[in-house]
DNA sequence: CTCATAGTTATGCATATGTATAACTGTGCA
DNA sequence: TGCACAGTTATACATATGCATAACTATGAG
Protein backbone atom coordinates (compact mmCIF):
# COMPACT_ATOMS: atom_id res chain seq x y z
CA UNK A 1 0.00 0.00 0.00
CA UNK A 2 1.37 2.91 -1.16
CA UNK A 3 0.96 5.92 1.71
CA UNK A 4 -0.87 8.15 -1.41
CA UNK A 5 -2.17 11.42 -0.33
CA UNK A 6 -5.75 11.51 -0.85
CA UNK A 7 -6.70 13.71 -3.83
CA UNK A 8 -8.51 17.14 -3.96
CA UNK A 9 -10.11 19.96 -5.25
CA UNK A 10 -10.11 23.03 -4.28
CA UNK A 11 -14.05 24.94 -3.46
CA UNK A 12 -15.32 28.49 -3.06
CA UNK A 13 -15.76 29.32 0.46
CA UNK A 14 -19.43 29.25 0.43
CA UNK A 15 -19.71 26.09 -1.44
CA UNK A 16 -17.83 24.42 1.41
CA UNK A 17 -19.63 25.70 3.74
CA UNK A 18 -23.05 24.95 2.41
CA UNK A 19 -21.50 21.01 1.94
CA UNK A 20 -20.73 20.97 5.68
CA UNK A 21 -23.64 22.64 6.70
CA UNK A 22 -25.69 19.92 4.45
CA UNK A 23 -23.87 17.05 5.38
CA UNK A 24 -24.69 18.18 9.41
CA UNK A 25 -28.78 18.45 8.57
CA UNK A 26 -28.59 15.12 6.89
CA UNK A 27 -26.81 13.40 9.35
CA UNK A 28 -28.94 15.06 12.30
CA UNK A 29 -31.59 14.17 10.38
CA UNK A 30 -31.05 10.38 10.07
CA UNK A 31 -29.71 9.33 13.14
CA UNK A 32 -29.80 12.62 16.16
CA UNK A 33 -27.11 15.19 17.31
CA UNK A 34 -25.06 12.44 18.34
CA UNK A 35 -24.43 11.09 14.94
CA UNK A 36 -23.38 14.59 14.07
CA UNK A 37 -19.40 14.02 14.55
CA UNK A 38 -17.04 15.67 13.22
CA UNK A 39 -15.50 12.96 11.47
CA UNK A 40 -19.16 12.14 10.00
CA UNK A 41 -19.84 15.28 8.83
CA UNK A 42 -16.32 15.13 7.14
CA UNK A 43 -16.94 12.23 4.97
CA UNK A 44 -20.51 13.14 4.02
CA UNK A 45 -19.15 15.94 2.85
CA UNK A 46 -16.24 14.13 0.81
CA UNK A 47 -13.45 16.44 3.08
CA UNK A 48 -11.58 15.41 6.23
CA UNK A 49 -11.83 16.48 9.38
CA UNK A 50 -9.67 19.10 9.67
CA UNK A 51 -11.26 21.13 7.69
CA UNK A 52 -14.23 22.15 9.65
CA UNK A 53 -12.12 23.76 11.30
CA UNK A 54 -10.50 25.85 8.75
CA UNK A 55 -14.04 27.25 7.81
CA UNK A 56 -15.98 26.96 11.53
CA UNK A 57 -14.38 28.05 14.66
CA UNK A 58 -15.87 24.38 15.93
CA UNK A 59 -18.19 22.07 16.09
CA UNK A 60 -20.71 24.44 17.45
CA UNK A 61 -20.45 27.00 14.67
CA UNK A 62 -21.05 24.51 12.49
CA UNK A 63 -24.24 23.53 14.51
CA UNK A 64 -25.37 26.91 15.16
CA UNK A 65 -24.90 27.94 10.95
CA UNK A 66 -26.77 24.49 10.50
CA UNK A 67 -29.86 25.56 12.61
CA UNK A 68 -29.61 29.16 10.84
CA UNK A 69 -29.61 27.19 7.56
CA UNK A 70 -32.57 25.10 8.67
CA UNK A 71 -34.67 28.30 9.99
CA UNK A 72 -34.56 29.73 6.75
CA UNK A 73 -34.86 27.15 4.76
CA UNK A 74 -38.26 26.45 6.44
CA UNK A 75 -39.35 30.38 6.48
CA UNK A 76 -38.58 30.31 2.40
CA UNK A 77 -40.62 27.37 1.84
CA UNK A 78 -43.62 29.28 4.02
CA UNK A 79 -44.01 32.08 2.84
CA UNK A 80 -43.16 31.55 -0.88
CA UNK A 81 -46.80 30.87 -1.26
CA UNK A 82 -47.58 34.38 -0.65
CA UNK A 83 -46.18 35.35 -4.02
CA UNK A 84 -49.07 33.21 -6.21
CA UNK A 85 -52.04 33.89 -3.63
CA UNK A 86 -54.70 35.56 -4.50
CA UNK A 87 -55.89 38.96 -3.51
CA UNK A 88 -59.00 38.16 -1.50
CA UNK A 89 -58.15 38.29 2.08
CA UNK A 90 -59.59 35.59 2.92
CA UNK A 91 -58.48 33.38 0.99
CA UNK A 92 -55.40 34.67 1.27
CA UNK A 93 -55.04 33.74 4.18
CA UNK A 94 -56.72 30.17 3.86
CA UNK A 95 -53.57 29.88 1.13
CA UNK A 96 -50.98 30.40 4.09
CA UNK A 97 -52.33 28.06 6.07
CA UNK A 98 -53.08 25.52 4.02
CA UNK A 99 -49.68 25.62 2.53
CA UNK A 100 -48.17 25.46 6.35
CA UNK A 101 -49.68 22.00 6.32
CA UNK A 102 -48.73 20.80 3.81
CA UNK A 103 -45.34 19.30 2.22
CA UNK A 104 -42.87 20.37 1.86
CA UNK A 105 -43.62 22.37 5.25
CA UNK A 106 -44.74 19.86 6.79
CA UNK A 107 -42.17 16.85 6.90
CA UNK A 108 -41.00 14.11 8.99
CA UNK A 109 -37.54 15.12 8.38
CA UNK A 110 -38.04 19.08 9.57
CA UNK A 111 -39.76 17.33 12.66
CA UNK A 112 -36.80 15.41 13.38
CA UNK A 113 -34.51 18.05 12.77
CA UNK A 114 -37.13 21.12 15.05
CA UNK A 115 -36.57 17.96 18.09
CA UNK A 116 -33.13 17.72 17.51
CA UNK A 117 -31.80 20.97 17.90
CA UNK A 118 -34.61 21.94 20.64
CA UNK A 119 -31.94 21.72 23.31
CA UNK A 120 -30.33 23.72 21.74
CA UNK A 121 -32.21 26.40 21.22
CA UNK A 122 -33.06 26.61 24.80
CA UNK A 123 -29.14 26.60 25.44
CA UNK A 124 -27.31 28.82 23.44
CA UNK A 125 -28.28 32.24 23.35
CA UNK A 126 -27.23 32.99 18.87
CA UNK A 127 -29.30 29.45 18.49
CA UNK A 128 -32.08 31.28 20.65
CA UNK A 129 -32.02 34.39 18.37
CA UNK A 130 -32.24 32.57 15.44
CA UNK A 131 -34.96 30.82 16.65
CA UNK A 132 -36.89 33.91 18.17
CA UNK A 133 -36.49 35.44 14.31
CA UNK A 134 -38.47 32.67 12.77
CA UNK A 135 -41.11 32.30 14.90
CA UNK A 136 -41.97 36.17 15.37
CA UNK A 137 -41.40 36.39 11.48
CA UNK A 138 -43.85 33.69 10.96
CA UNK A 139 -46.14 35.49 13.37
CA UNK A 140 -46.20 38.50 11.92
CA UNK A 141 -46.84 37.54 8.69
CA UNK A 142 -49.63 35.34 9.97
CA UNK A 143 -51.07 38.37 12.26
CA UNK A 144 -51.06 40.37 9.06
CA UNK A 145 -53.10 38.48 6.70
CA UNK A 146 -55.23 38.07 9.97
CA UNK A 147 -55.56 41.77 10.04
CA UNK A 148 -56.49 42.08 6.65
CA UNK A 149 -59.65 40.24 6.96
CA UNK A 150 -62.78 42.25 6.55
CA UNK A 151 -64.29 41.93 9.98
CA UNK A 152 -63.66 44.61 12.70
CA UNK A 153 -61.06 43.94 16.00
CA UNK A 154 -59.35 45.80 18.23
CA UNK A 155 -55.52 45.08 18.35
CA UNK A 156 -55.39 43.20 21.49
CA UNK A 157 -57.62 40.61 20.45
CA UNK A 158 -56.09 40.79 16.90
CA UNK A 159 -52.82 39.08 18.65
CA UNK A 160 -54.14 37.17 20.84
CA UNK A 161 -55.94 35.51 17.84
CA UNK A 162 -52.63 35.63 16.17
CA UNK A 163 -50.70 33.92 18.59
CA UNK A 164 -54.16 30.96 19.17
CA UNK A 165 -53.70 30.89 15.36
CA UNK A 166 -50.36 30.16 15.14
CA UNK A 167 -50.20 27.54 18.01
CA UNK A 168 -52.83 25.80 15.91
CA UNK A 169 -51.00 25.81 13.14
CA UNK A 170 -47.73 24.70 14.66
CA UNK A 171 -48.98 22.09 16.62
CA UNK A 172 -51.03 19.87 13.40
CA UNK A 173 -47.09 20.58 11.62
CA UNK A 174 -46.13 18.69 14.71
CA UNK A 175 -48.58 15.82 13.91
CA UNK A 176 -48.38 15.76 10.18
CA UNK A 177 -44.15 15.18 10.68
CA UNK A 178 -44.94 13.36 13.51
CA UNK A 179 -47.73 10.90 11.85
CA UNK A 180 -47.44 11.07 8.14
CA UNK A 181 -49.89 8.42 7.70
CA UNK A 182 -52.45 9.25 10.50
CA UNK A 183 -53.73 11.69 7.81
CA UNK A 184 -55.40 11.40 4.90
CA UNK A 185 -54.46 13.84 1.56
CA UNK A 186 -55.07 16.93 2.12
CA UNK A 187 -57.11 16.49 5.50
CA UNK A 188 -54.29 18.97 7.83
CA UNK A 189 -55.22 21.90 5.94
CA UNK A 190 -58.47 21.10 6.05
CA UNK A 191 -58.74 20.51 10.23
CA UNK A 192 -56.43 24.12 9.87
CA UNK A 193 -58.87 25.68 8.42
CA UNK A 194 -61.03 24.84 10.15
CA UNK A 195 -59.93 25.51 13.72
CA UNK A 196 -58.29 28.90 12.32
CA UNK A 197 -61.59 29.55 11.02
CA UNK A 198 -63.34 28.89 13.77
CA UNK A 199 -60.82 31.35 16.19
CA UNK A 200 -61.09 33.84 14.14
CA UNK A 201 -64.93 33.31 13.42
CA UNK A 202 -64.90 33.49 9.74
CA UNK A 203 -65.31 30.48 6.95
CA UNK A 204 -61.80 29.77 5.33
CA UNK A 205 -62.98 26.03 4.19
CA UNK A 206 -64.63 27.19 1.67
CA UNK A 207 -61.71 28.24 0.31
CA UNK A 208 -59.30 26.14 0.19
CA UNK A 209 -58.02 25.27 -3.27
CA UNK A 210 -56.47 21.61 -4.47
CA UNK A 211 -53.22 20.55 -3.58
CA UNK A 212 -50.32 22.82 -3.93
CA UNK A 213 -50.49 24.90 -6.71
CA UNK B 1 -5.01 11.40 51.58
CA UNK B 2 -6.39 8.16 52.66
CA UNK B 3 -8.00 5.89 50.08
CA UNK B 4 -10.60 5.42 51.75
CA UNK B 5 -13.51 3.57 50.12
CA UNK B 6 -16.93 4.92 49.49
CA UNK B 7 -19.42 4.33 52.15
CA UNK B 8 -22.94 3.05 50.79
CA UNK B 9 -26.10 1.70 51.89
CA UNK B 10 -27.42 -1.24 50.60
CA UNK B 11 -31.02 -0.50 48.24
CA UNK B 12 -33.77 -2.63 47.22
CA UNK B 13 -33.92 -2.73 43.31
CA UNK B 14 -36.80 -0.79 42.60
CA UNK B 15 -35.22 2.08 44.73
CA UNK B 16 -32.43 2.03 42.54
CA UNK B 17 -33.76 1.54 39.55
CA UNK B 18 -36.40 4.46 39.95
CA UNK B 19 -33.63 6.66 41.26
CA UNK B 20 -31.62 6.07 38.29
CA UNK B 21 -34.05 6.48 35.89
CA UNK B 22 -35.27 9.43 37.55
CA UNK B 23 -31.34 10.69 37.20
CA UNK B 24 -31.47 10.06 33.65
CA UNK B 25 -34.88 11.73 32.60
CA UNK B 26 -33.74 15.29 34.60
CA UNK B 27 -30.09 15.17 33.04
CA UNK B 28 -31.81 14.46 29.68
CA UNK B 29 -34.67 17.51 30.88
CA UNK B 30 -31.40 19.48 31.53
CA UNK B 31 -28.93 19.06 28.77
CA UNK B 32 -30.10 16.94 26.43
CA UNK B 33 -29.73 13.31 25.36
CA UNK B 34 -26.11 13.87 25.11
CA UNK B 35 -25.63 15.06 28.83
CA UNK B 36 -27.00 12.31 29.90
CA UNK B 37 -23.86 10.33 30.07
CA UNK B 38 -23.02 6.74 32.29
CA UNK B 39 -21.04 8.70 34.65
CA UNK B 40 -23.41 12.08 35.01
CA UNK B 41 -26.30 9.79 35.76
CA UNK B 42 -24.42 7.93 38.11
CA UNK B 43 -23.74 10.50 39.98
CA UNK B 44 -26.73 12.37 40.29
CA UNK B 45 -28.09 9.07 41.53
CA UNK B 46 -25.63 9.34 44.21
CA UNK B 47 -23.85 5.71 42.70
CA UNK B 48 -20.77 4.74 40.84
CA UNK B 49 -21.15 4.07 36.86
CA UNK B 50 -20.55 0.50 37.44
CA UNK B 51 -23.72 -0.38 39.09
CA UNK B 52 -25.55 0.74 36.34
CA UNK B 53 -24.66 -2.22 34.62
CA UNK B 54 -25.77 -4.06 37.48
CA UNK B 55 -29.41 -3.32 37.16
CA UNK B 56 -29.55 -2.25 33.67
CA UNK B 57 -27.80 -4.47 30.69
CA UNK B 58 -26.78 -1.34 29.33
CA UNK B 59 -27.23 2.22 28.81
CA UNK B 60 -29.27 1.71 26.05
CA UNK B 61 -31.87 -0.64 28.27
CA UNK B 62 -31.44 2.30 30.80
CA UNK B 63 -32.71 4.73 27.88
CA UNK B 64 -35.59 2.88 27.09
CA UNK B 65 -36.54 2.29 31.24
CA UNK B 66 -36.45 6.15 31.43
CA UNK B 67 -38.53 6.65 27.97
CA UNK B 68 -41.33 4.39 29.28
CA UNK B 69 -41.17 5.77 32.87
CA UNK B 70 -42.02 8.96 31.24
CA UNK B 71 -45.19 7.90 28.87
CA UNK B 72 -46.19 6.08 31.94
CA UNK B 73 -46.36 9.05 33.64
CA UNK B 74 -47.55 11.79 31.16
CA UNK B 75 -50.43 9.06 30.91
CA UNK B 76 -51.18 9.02 34.24
CA UNK B 77 -51.33 12.52 34.93
CA UNK B 78 -53.71 13.20 31.76
CA UNK B 79 -56.54 10.45 32.52
CA UNK B 80 -56.52 11.11 36.34
CA UNK B 81 -58.74 13.75 35.48
CA UNK B 82 -61.42 11.66 34.20
CA UNK B 83 -61.48 10.39 38.17
CA UNK B 84 -63.21 13.27 39.08
CA UNK B 85 -64.74 14.85 36.17
CA UNK B 86 -68.56 15.32 35.97
CA UNK B 87 -70.80 13.03 34.14
CA UNK B 88 -72.50 14.83 31.32
CA UNK B 89 -70.60 13.66 28.13
CA UNK B 90 -69.76 17.43 27.16
CA UNK B 91 -68.55 18.48 30.07
CA UNK B 92 -66.63 15.46 30.52
CA UNK B 93 -65.11 15.91 27.38
CA UNK B 94 -64.09 19.21 28.39
CA UNK B 95 -63.05 18.77 30.96
CA UNK B 96 -60.57 15.97 29.32
CA UNK B 97 -59.30 18.53 26.71
CA UNK B 98 -58.81 20.97 29.28
CA UNK B 99 -56.65 19.27 31.63
CA UNK B 100 -53.97 18.08 28.81
CA UNK B 101 -53.74 21.96 27.56
CA UNK B 102 -52.96 22.68 31.76
CA UNK B 103 -49.92 21.88 33.82
CA UNK B 104 -48.69 19.33 34.78
CA UNK B 105 -48.93 17.75 31.36
CA UNK B 106 -48.41 20.89 29.96
CA UNK B 107 -45.27 21.57 31.33
CA UNK B 108 -41.50 22.75 29.26
CA UNK B 109 -39.82 20.19 30.86
CA UNK B 110 -42.06 17.63 29.56
CA UNK B 111 -41.68 18.84 25.67
CA UNK B 112 -37.64 19.01 26.19
CA UNK B 113 -37.60 15.26 27.07
CA UNK B 114 -40.02 14.46 24.47
CA UNK B 115 -37.79 16.24 21.83
CA UNK B 116 -34.83 14.62 23.09
CA UNK B 117 -36.39 11.07 23.04
CA UNK B 118 -38.15 11.65 19.79
CA UNK B 119 -34.96 10.10 17.58
CA UNK B 120 -34.67 7.27 19.98
CA UNK B 121 -38.32 6.45 19.41
CA UNK B 122 -38.09 6.56 15.41
CA UNK B 123 -34.99 4.13 15.40
CA UNK B 124 -35.62 1.86 18.22
CA UNK B 125 -38.20 -0.62 18.03
CA UNK B 126 -38.68 -0.85 21.86
CA UNK B 127 -39.13 3.06 22.60
CA UNK B 128 -41.65 2.90 19.25
CA UNK B 129 -43.39 0.27 21.06
CA UNK B 130 -44.30 2.02 24.25
CA UNK B 131 -44.61 5.38 22.26
CA UNK B 132 -47.64 3.68 20.17
CA UNK B 133 -49.28 2.12 23.45
CA UNK B 134 -49.44 5.69 24.96
CA UNK B 135 -50.27 7.52 21.61
CA UNK B 136 -53.55 5.04 20.64
CA UNK B 137 -54.19 4.99 24.23
CA UNK B 138 -54.81 8.53 24.77
CA UNK B 139 -56.56 8.44 21.51
CA UNK B 140 -58.57 5.54 22.47
CA UNK B 141 -59.83 7.78 25.63
CA UNK B 142 -60.40 10.66 23.68
CA UNK B 143 -62.95 8.90 20.77
CA UNK B 144 -64.22 7.22 23.46
CA UNK B 145 -65.62 10.54 25.12
CA UNK B 146 -66.49 12.18 21.88
CA UNK B 147 -68.79 8.90 20.82
CA UNK B 148 -70.31 9.66 24.02
CA UNK B 149 -71.43 13.06 22.79
CA UNK B 150 -75.48 13.43 22.60
CA UNK B 151 -75.41 13.23 18.36
CA UNK B 152 -74.92 10.77 15.39
CA UNK B 153 -72.10 10.26 13.55
CA UNK B 154 -70.63 6.96 11.94
CA UNK B 155 -67.95 5.05 12.89
CA UNK B 156 -65.77 6.29 9.88
CA UNK B 157 -65.69 10.36 10.88
CA UNK B 158 -65.58 9.61 14.34
CA UNK B 159 -62.39 8.26 14.13
CA UNK B 160 -61.34 11.04 11.85
CA UNK B 161 -62.26 13.67 14.10
CA UNK B 162 -60.46 12.08 17.04
CA UNK B 163 -57.45 11.68 15.22
CA UNK B 164 -58.09 15.69 14.37
CA UNK B 165 -59.21 16.66 18.05
CA UNK B 166 -55.72 14.84 19.05
CA UNK B 167 -53.68 16.84 16.55
CA UNK B 168 -55.03 20.23 17.39
CA UNK B 169 -54.38 18.84 21.41
CA UNK B 170 -50.84 17.85 20.89
CA UNK B 171 -49.78 21.12 18.99
CA UNK B 172 -51.30 23.06 21.61
CA UNK B 173 -49.69 20.90 23.71
CA UNK B 174 -46.33 21.25 21.96
CA UNK B 175 -46.45 25.29 22.24
CA UNK B 176 -47.74 25.21 25.65
CA UNK B 177 -44.49 23.97 26.51
CA UNK B 178 -42.38 25.53 24.42
CA UNK B 179 -43.61 29.58 24.61
CA UNK B 180 -44.37 29.34 28.19
CA UNK B 181 -45.14 33.09 28.49
CA UNK B 182 -46.85 33.22 25.24
CA UNK B 183 -49.97 32.25 26.78
CA UNK B 184 -52.34 34.08 29.33
CA UNK B 185 -53.50 31.92 31.86
CA UNK B 186 -55.80 29.32 30.70
CA UNK B 187 -56.11 30.58 27.04
CA UNK B 188 -54.41 27.24 25.92
CA UNK B 189 -57.58 25.34 27.39
CA UNK B 190 -59.66 27.86 25.78
CA UNK B 191 -58.58 27.87 22.51
CA UNK B 192 -58.64 24.15 22.70
CA UNK B 193 -62.17 23.87 23.46
CA UNK B 194 -62.57 26.29 20.77
CA UNK B 195 -60.66 24.26 18.22
CA UNK B 196 -62.12 20.97 19.51
CA UNK B 197 -65.61 21.99 19.28
CA UNK B 198 -65.38 23.33 16.05
CA UNK B 199 -64.29 20.13 14.74
CA UNK B 200 -66.93 18.26 16.82
CA UNK B 201 -69.63 20.82 16.06
CA UNK B 202 -70.72 21.32 19.81
CA UNK B 203 -70.13 23.79 22.26
CA UNK B 204 -67.44 23.03 24.49
CA UNK B 205 -66.12 26.34 25.66
CA UNK B 206 -68.90 27.52 27.83
CA UNK B 207 -68.31 23.91 30.25
CA UNK B 208 -64.77 24.74 30.95
CA UNK B 209 -64.23 24.70 35.02
CA UNK B 210 -61.63 27.05 36.48
CA UNK B 211 -58.31 26.22 36.82
CA UNK B 212 -57.50 22.49 38.28
CA UNK B 213 -59.47 21.47 40.92
C1' DC C 1 -20.80 -13.62 66.55
C1' DT C 2 -19.41 -15.59 62.01
C1' DC C 3 -19.63 -15.83 57.52
C1' DA C 4 -21.27 -16.23 52.86
C1' DT C 5 -23.55 -13.66 49.37
C1' DA C 6 -25.11 -10.14 46.68
C1' DG C 7 -24.91 -5.19 46.24
C1' DT C 8 -21.52 -1.68 45.50
C1' DT C 9 -17.16 0.42 44.51
C1' DA C 10 -12.69 0.95 42.22
C1' DT C 11 -9.83 0.35 38.42
C1' DG C 12 -8.64 -0.39 33.79
C1' DC C 13 -9.37 -0.66 28.80
C1' DA C 14 -10.73 0.07 24.01
C1' DT C 15 -12.78 3.23 21.37
C1' DA C 16 -14.73 7.79 20.09
C1' DT C 17 -14.61 12.72 19.96
C1' DG C 18 -13.08 17.52 19.42
C1' DT C 19 -9.19 20.06 18.50
C1' DA C 20 -4.41 21.58 17.60
C1' DT C 21 -0.55 21.47 14.54
C1' DA C 22 2.38 20.31 10.88
C1' DA C 23 2.88 18.66 6.26
C1' DC C 24 1.39 18.65 1.66
C1' DT C 25 -0.64 20.40 -2.84
C1' DG C 26 -3.78 22.73 -6.23
C1' DT C 27 -4.01 26.95 -8.18
C1' DG C 28 -3.54 31.79 -9.63
C1' DC C 29 0.02 35.11 -10.74
C1' DA C 30 4.51 37.17 -12.28
C1' DT D 1 7.44 28.03 -16.34
C1' DG D 2 8.14 28.52 -11.50
C1' DC D 3 6.75 30.31 -7.15
C1' DA D 4 4.11 31.52 -3.15
C1' DC D 5 0.02 31.07 -0.65
C1' DA D 6 -4.26 29.50 0.85
C1' DG D 7 -6.94 25.29 0.83
C1' DT D 8 -6.64 20.59 2.19
C1' DT D 9 -4.87 16.50 4.29
C1' DA D 10 -2.53 13.78 7.79
C1' DT D 11 -1.15 12.97 12.33
C1' DA D 12 -1.18 13.42 17.13
C1' DC D 13 -3.15 14.35 21.64
C1' DA D 14 -6.05 15.04 25.63
C1' DT D 15 -10.23 13.93 27.20
C1' DA D 16 -14.74 11.49 27.37
C1' DT D 17 -17.53 7.46 27.03
C1' DG D 18 -19.39 2.75 27.56
C1' DC D 19 -18.19 -1.43 29.28
C1' DA D 20 -15.68 -5.34 31.62
C1' DT D 21 -13.64 -7.14 35.70
C1' DA D 22 -11.89 -7.55 40.20
C1' DA D 23 -11.93 -6.01 44.89
C1' DC D 24 -14.51 -4.68 48.74
C1' DT D 25 -18.33 -4.45 52.22
C1' DA D 26 -23.08 -4.05 54.10
C1' DT D 27 -26.40 -7.13 55.48
C1' DG D 28 -29.08 -11.08 56.76
C1' DA D 29 -29.01 -16.18 58.01
C1' DG D 30 -27.30 -19.61 61.05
Amino acid sequence: MTGARRKFKRESEEARRDALIEAALRLVAEGGMKAATVRAIADRAGVTPGLIRHYFNGKDELTRAAYSALMQRMTEDNSAVLDTAPADPQARLAAFVAASLRPPVVDPEALVLWAAFLNGVRTDPEMRAAHEAGYVGYRDRLQALIAALPRRADPQTLRAQAIACNAVIDGLWLEGGALPHAFAEDELPRIGLTSVGAILGVDLLSHMTGPQT
